[in-house]
RNA sequence: GCCGGGAUGGCGGAAUGGUAGACGCAACGGACUUAAAAUCCGUUGGGGCGCAUGCCCCGUGUGGGUUCGAAUCCCACUCCCGGUACCA
């Protein structure tokens, strides 16, 4: 526990109310609509926070406090800032609380949205308060909506590698210049046929894919809302993959660019990488593999074309369409058995089960093309309908899953490449033992080297070099016309429709007879309709038909007609994804009634490559920093946005950490109702061994990780403000560590910065009388150099983000002042101006204090002397061998020779040279002196 | 399973190839006080030698390597965290 503290002497209660009022009824930091645009500007934006039932909690501050810092660092050096902030306010939880309590999720958004906002100027932060606005509104909505026809009305022209509208694509076709398809072709498909046609080429479109269904609550669920056992968390129904018709978008057609791109902005390597591993592109060749007794055949992609000889069986997904058609009689019983069990687990369990490979056979055989052998058809769960064409050919010689899988079912495995020198060294194994044997090893040779086993009548591999095998025998089918050159993404087109209520409905109308028509842009948004009963159609059936929320509206909303044809809208909403990807430009002009951003505006503020700087949590690293890249990507090729990126540079804040604890079926309970065996509360006693947590009586596991809502174990910064003010806090949590780290959340060492600011306060006001403390006058050398340094200390720092080390210089400097009786004006004002961006209410007050009538905001940023920056001695160890033996005081400009000779005069340093001749002399200039010696 | 990240005193961290542990917390000692709080000053990685300004050895998750020199670069491993496409 924190020792308490009187608050009598720093008023920071008083000071905080006062300027945070004065803030917001001066507007201090609302950005103009129209600013002076010969300035420098930047743009400086966090992530979206979801308005959660539980308000702040201490880990949204982290990135908050940091960007505000940034904002109020770049006013002072007299840029024009933006720094807004909003809410992502469909989504999941607060449908989940409509469904359970019925109050609808507009009431409980709009009442947590009230609350956080209050948090959030609570803490200081200086936000332009005119911009905020939520996903939910609909003129906020209307313009997802308008940006999701942009898509439907686009397709991806392959050859400009660029988006461009559908219509385009049409009149080329019309005129015969397109080879999506004939203009003969075009001429004969009617309404439905040529609807089909372009929806293969659509942004989006919709197709069938597999969704974890949950029939009993009538709704589809995330992996993470299915228990360990495939059941529902809410509820613990059965849940059954399935696949359902959905909206995708074709974010697959840009992977190339979202990809390449990612040269052009400047964001943590880890990140990128990590976005071009889920891209995955990888290249290689689709097979066609003709059926015995069917005119069908299976298509798979390999990266190994060259293996092809060595393909001893195939393996479909248990989803795989042709899996019916290929099983035999007798088999059906155990493949629909299999199925089934495949269909309850997750794909995370399908893989992680990893070692043990399951699966069972067909039945069919498949005729591997190149040698006319005979390959039995199996189904398997490690090979996923999502990735390539949902179907493998097995090479059990040389990928070590089909040779797992091989061993355990007793599959033949022919090794078809040699495996080299090296490798063969390693398992002590002669190339003659390997090729006879290959199955007495664990694992197998996935490398490159030359063929064996290879060779038919028109080609061969044999003695052939990977690489080279890959061309000639993907040229051989290619020529014969049984595959071809394949480059394939793990990137899957995005699923873009939720049976929900909470969220944006599609501009979307079917008509009975199946076809499309998009809801025209004149009459966006359309609305959410009014409902009481959210709750999904419940049925028994897995196999009956979703009925979304939306099925229950008003048949007033539901249906429409159009030139005499009755319609019904779209059922479905778009994901919480869609707010996100565009709120960014939303905020350079949220009140535009007539485009979804000013054309000039955007210009100037997305200069030169869109957002300059970014802050959020790295758990978004793919999907939400994927799908707005994408929306961005489209926008630009369509004319509407001008940089082709819309995050410059992006920062990865850690995570708060703490406790967490989850029942017996793995859900997570929150973690304030979590008491231990004693009955206390487990937030006094977690971290202590030997203590056995429940919830609500039941037996719960303890485990830490990230704070917020998935793991339920938020805590409020509120308290904290009320204690020690929100100065301190900002301070607090900008002094735990580096802004990129974790750190675990603990309040124990907060006093240590509140201390700081009453020791900044008490040197600037007498506590008994009040007074200034601060004169003008001469100052001494010495501060007045420390007081340099400090400023290029913070400077440097503040421009690395590096705020702790700028905390602690300035922890530094402040305390060279303690001793004084009164501290020259020429010493003060700069401290406070470099203290404002981290804690502006006291650095206001001061301000004010000392004779100023204006806010701090905007005071420029103080400079520093190159001259009384340098040091007029430097210190350098002196090492012998590597290890430290002495160290010498010299000037910064002191020759080699003399610094070398200073060094070997040292007593100590003599002394372990003694009887050694010295080889070598390292002088790295004010750093360091080694002489190497034996 | 796969992709990415992390590990430094009792604790949060500093040091981005050059004196490991800045700054803060906690702890201990002292000043002030009738006393406590607050405040101020000092000590504080582990071990050893010494009257001593001092000197020596060990030490950045584990094991190896590169280098005059490694917390930092490379290889292998352990544990923890984030993501894994319907939490966002």
């Amino acid at each position: 526990m924190a020792a308490r503290i009187p608050m009598a002497s720093y008023p920071f209660q008083e000071i905080e109310r006062k300027w945070q009022h004065f803030w917001e009824s001066e507007e201090v930091f609302a950005t103009p609509e129209e600013p002076d645009t010969s300035r420098d500007k930047f743009y400086v934006l966090d992530m979206f926070p979801y308005p959660s039932g539980v308000g702040l909690h201490v880990g949204h501050p982290l990135g908050y406090i940091a960007t505000d810092i940034v904002a109020r660092y770049k006013r002072m050096q007299g840029v024009n800032v933006l720094h807004p902030i909003g809410f992502d306010a469909f989504g999941l939880p607060a449908e989940q609380f409509a469904v359970e309590h019925g109050v609808h999720p507009r009431i409980t958004t709009e009442s947590n949205v009230a609350n956080m906002l209050d948090q959030l100027k609570r803490l200081g932060l200086s936000y332009d308060w005119n911009r905020v606005f939520s996903t939910t509104d609909p003129d906020y909505y209307k313009w997802t909506q308008w940006i999701f026809l942009q898509l439907y009305q686009s397709y991806f022209d392959q050859t400009k590698r660029k988006a461009r509208p559908i219509s385009e694509l049409v009149d080329e076709i019309v005129a015969g210049s397109s080879d999506v398809a004939t203009a003969e072709q075009w001429k004969r498909l009617d309404a439905r046929g040529r609807e089909e046609l372009l929806s293969e080429h659509r942004l989006a479109y919709m197709a069938e894919v597999p969704v974890n269904w949950c029939p009993a609550l009538g709704t589809v669920l995330a992996n993470e809302e299915v228990t360990n056992e495939g059941r529902s968390e809410r509820g613990n129904y059965p849940v059954y993959r399935r696949p359902l018709r959905q909206w995708m978008l074709r974010i697959t057609a840009y992977a190339d660019r979202l990809e390449d791109d990612l040269e052009l902005v400047e964001w943590p390597d880890a990140i990128k990488l990590m976005q071009r591993n889920w891209i995955g592109r990888s290249e290689g060749a689709n097979v066609d593999f003709k059926l015995e007794h069917s005119q069908e055949s299976v298509t798979v992609f390999t990266t190994r074309p060259d293996t092809l000889f060595g393909a001893t069986y195939m393996v479909l997904s248990p989803e795989h369409p042709l899996v019916d058609s290929v099983t035999a009689e007798e088999r059906q019983q155990d493949v629909d058995e299999y199925r089934k069990v495949a269909a309850g687990l997750s794909e995370i369990d399908r893989m992680a089960e990893g070692k043990q490979k399951t699966g069972v056979f067909t039945g069919g055989f498949a005729v591997n093309p190149v040698n006319g052998k005979k390959l039995p058809i199996w189904i398997a769960d490690y090979v996923l309908m999502g990735y390539g064409t949902g179907a493998i050919m097995a090479v059990p010689a040389h990928d070590q899953r089909d040779f797992e899988f091989a061993k355990a079912f007793d599959l033949p495995i022919v090794p078809v490449v040699k495996p080299d020198r090296e490798w063969l060294a390693r398992y002590e194994i002669t190339e003659e033992e390997y090729l006879e044997s290959p199955e007495s090893l664990e694992e197998v040779f996935a490398g490159t080297g030359e063929g064996c086993n290879s060779s038919n009548d028109e080609v061969s591999l044999d003695a052939v070099p990977t690489r080279r095998a890959k061309t000639l025998i993907t040229d051989w089918l290619e020529a014969k016309g049984l595959g071809s050159y394949q480059i394939q993404y793990k990137l899957r087109d995005w699923l873009f429709s939720r049976q929900r209520y909470w969220g944006e409905p599609f501009p979307i109308l079917h008509a009975a007879e199946g076809t499309i028509q998009p809801v025209p842009e004149s009459e966006l948004p359309v609305r959410l309709p009014e409902m009481d009963d959210f709750k999904p159609e419940a049925s028994d059936d897995p196999d009956a038909p979703p009925r979304p929320p939306l099925s229950k509206a008003p048949e007033e909303w539901r249906f429409v007609e159009r030139d005499g044809v009755r319609f019904e809208r779209e059922l479905n909403t778009m994901p919480q994804w869609a707010g996100s990807c565009w709120y960014y430009l939303r905020f350079i002009d949220p009140h535009n009634k007539e485009r979804f951003v000013d054309q000039a505006k955007q210009e100037y503020w997305l200069s030169p490559n869109g957002v300059d700087l970014y802050v959020g949590g790295a758990e978004h690293a793919v999907l939400h920093l994927l799908y707005a890249r994408f929306w961005h990507k489209v926008l630009f090729d369509l004319g509407h946005v001008s940089t082709p990126e819309p995050f410059r540079r992006l920062v990865n804040q850690g995570y708060i950490q703490a406790f967490a604890y989850r029942d017996e079926r793995g859900v997570v309970v929150a973690a304030d109702e979590v008491i231990d065996q004693d009955g206390q509360p487990a937030a006094d006693v977690q971290g202590q061994s030997g203590r056995r947590y429940f919830h609500d009586g039941q037996p719960v596991v303890q485990e830490y990780g990230k704070m917020g809502k998935s793991l339920k174990n938020a805590s409020s910064p509120d308290e904290v403000c009320a204690e020690y003010g929100c100065d301190t806090f900002r301070l607090y949590e900008m002094y735990l560590g580096p802004i990129e780290g974790s750190k675990p959340w603990s309040t124990r060492d907060i006093i240590g910065v509140h201390r700081f600011l009453r020791r900044v306060w008490r040197n600037f006001v007498d506590e008994e009388s009040d007074a200034l403390l601060v004169v003008d006058g001469e100052v001494d050398e010495g501060l007045e150099r420390e007081l340099h340094r400090t400023i290029k200390k913070v400077t440097d720092d503040f421009d690395r983000l590096s705020f702790n080390t700028a905390i602690a210089s300035m922890i530094e400097f402040n305390s060279e002042l303690v001793g004084l009786e009164k501290i020259p004006r020429r010493l003060a004002e700069p401290l406070v101006k470099l203290l404002a961006p981290l804690a502006p209410h006291l650095a206001e007050e001061l301000w004010h204090r000392l004779g100023h009538a204006k806010t701090i905001a905007f005071e420029s940023w103080p400079d520093y002397d190159q001259e009384l920056v340098k040091a007029q001695t430097i210190v350098i160890p002196v090492q012998v061998n590597g290890k430290v033996r002495g160290s010498l005081s010299v000037a910064p400009d002191q020759q080699k020779e003399a610094v070398l000779a200073a060094a070997r005069e040292d007593e100590n340093v003599a002394r372990h040279l003694e009887g050694k001749t010295v080889r070598r002399e390292i002088y790295v200039p004010g750093k360091i002196v080694n002489l190497v010696a034996n």
